[in-house]
Order: C-alpha cells, then sequence, then structure tokens
DNA sequence: ACGATGATTGTCT
DNA sequence: GACAATCATCGTC
C-alpha cells in the first residue's frame, strides 16, 4: 500500500473493453486478457493466467451442447459464465456471438486492488496463495454464482484495458502457451496462457 | 519446492 | 451412479 499512484491518474486506463473486444477467436481473447484487469467493487487485479474452451474441444462444457448450467456460455461475447466445481467456484468470459459456446477460464490474477479486503477473505494465508488459483481467485473477488449470466461490461463484475494501453499485456510481454491443467481431454492443445 | 493423492458436492446420463 | 476446467495436504527430494 505505498506507492502506487503514479502522475498519471490510473483511472484514465479502467475503461472497460467493448462487445467487439471478445468477439474474436477465443484463442486468441485468451491471449490477449492476459495483461488486463478483473475487478469486482475495486477489489482484483491484473490478469495473469487464462485458458480458452472452444465449443468444437471435448474439454469445453459447451461441447455437449447446452443444459441449464453452461447456458451462459451461450450469450453474446462479454457475459460472465460462472460454474462450480467440487467446493470452488471458477470464472469465465464468454466469447463470440450470442449462440456460440466458446469461453475464456481465469485461471490466476495479480491482487492489487483492495488487497486488505483479498487477506480477509482469504483467511490471513500467505500472499502467494491469494489469487493463484480459479478458485482461489473468485473467493477472493467475491465472485458468486449470483455473477453467472451477468454482463461485464455493465455489471459489478468488470474487464478493463491494461495499464499499457489499448487491451491486453504491455509491447514485449512475455506470455508463455502451454497446454490446460485438470483435464482430461484434449491435453495436447497448448490453450494456456500465462505472463512471465 | 514439487508432485501425487484424497476430499466432497452438484450436475448430467 | 459416475464424473469434474480444483484445493489443501502429505510425502519426498
Amino acid at each position: 500500500m505505498s506507492d502506487s499512484s503514479d502522475a498519471l491518474g490510473s483511472q484514465s486506463c479502467s475503461s472497460r473493453l467493448d462487445s467487439g473486444f471478445f468477439e474474436r477467436e477465443v484463442v486468441d481473447l485468451a491471449r490477449a486478457l492476459i495483461g488486463c484487469r478483473l475487478t469486482r467493487e475495486g477489489v482484483g487485479g491484473t490478469i495473469v493466467e487464462t485458458e480458452a474452451y472452444r465449443e468444437d474441444d471435448p474439454a469445453c462444457h459447451a461441447f455437449r451442447g447446452q443444459t441449464p448450467r453452461n447456458r451462459s456460455m451461450f450469450l453474446e461475447g462479454g457475459r460472465i459464465y460462472v460454474y462450480r466445481i467440487h467446493q470452488s467456484i471458477c470464472v469465465n468470459l464468454v466469447c463470440g456471438p450470442e449462440g456460440a459456446g466458446h469461453a475464456v477460464l481465469i485461471r490466476a490474477i495479480r491482487p492489487e486492488l483492495g488487497r486488505e479486503e483479498i487477506a480477509k477473505r482469504r483467511g490471513g494465508r500467505p500472499e502467494r496463495e491469494w489469487t493463484n488459483g480459479p478458485g482461489k481467485l473468485c473467493q477472493a473477488l467475491g465472485i458468486t454464482l449470483a455473477d453467472d449470466g451477468t454482463c461485464a461490461r455493465t455489471g459489478p463484475l468488470r474487464i478493463e484495458a491494461g495499464q499499457a494501453g489499448a487491451c491486453g499485456s504491455e509491447p514485449g510481454a512475455q506470455i508463455e502457451a502451454g497446454p490446460r491443467v485438470g483435464i482430461s481431454k484434449a491435453v495436447d492443445l497448448p490453450w494456456r496462457f500465462r505472463l512471465l
């Protein structure tokens, strides 16, 4: 909490991304989201790890068609898809036009805004474990199933452009692509992206 | 620090 | 009844 206040008013950079940003190839969106900022009610930080899930990919929840649980995946790009897994929940950004089933799973962020609130919600664990997993970051930001189907452009859960400018990571930032984690199908697709 | 393993709840077949 | 886009813990190096 020392001196992150630059001379440039950081608020001017906190523009939400428009719907066009979310209508593209889902693998490209997953990489473009690296470096963007995810916040909910003033708590959040920079996205550092994502995974792409395309509707024709066996590991994607939409692969077998629409069900009551995954219906949000078929809304228009920019919507939020939240689902529960075991005792945790995970957050995705829906991609593409309405009717498609593409989405990007947010796997990790850097805790930057509302750090005191995050520490409380994460039970006083070491900072390294605050938001370094899909379920952990949802707990840190207070994301619940009630956020499922909401819109990232108008709702409380927001996606903002990266600090460096238009969108995505800064020029020259190194992004590593690798296989996705925790799946048992299509394990060889390098659709996981991480900021180095 | 890293990798394997068990826990546990809702959803779909 | 089986499975899961995970997490926390325990074991070893």
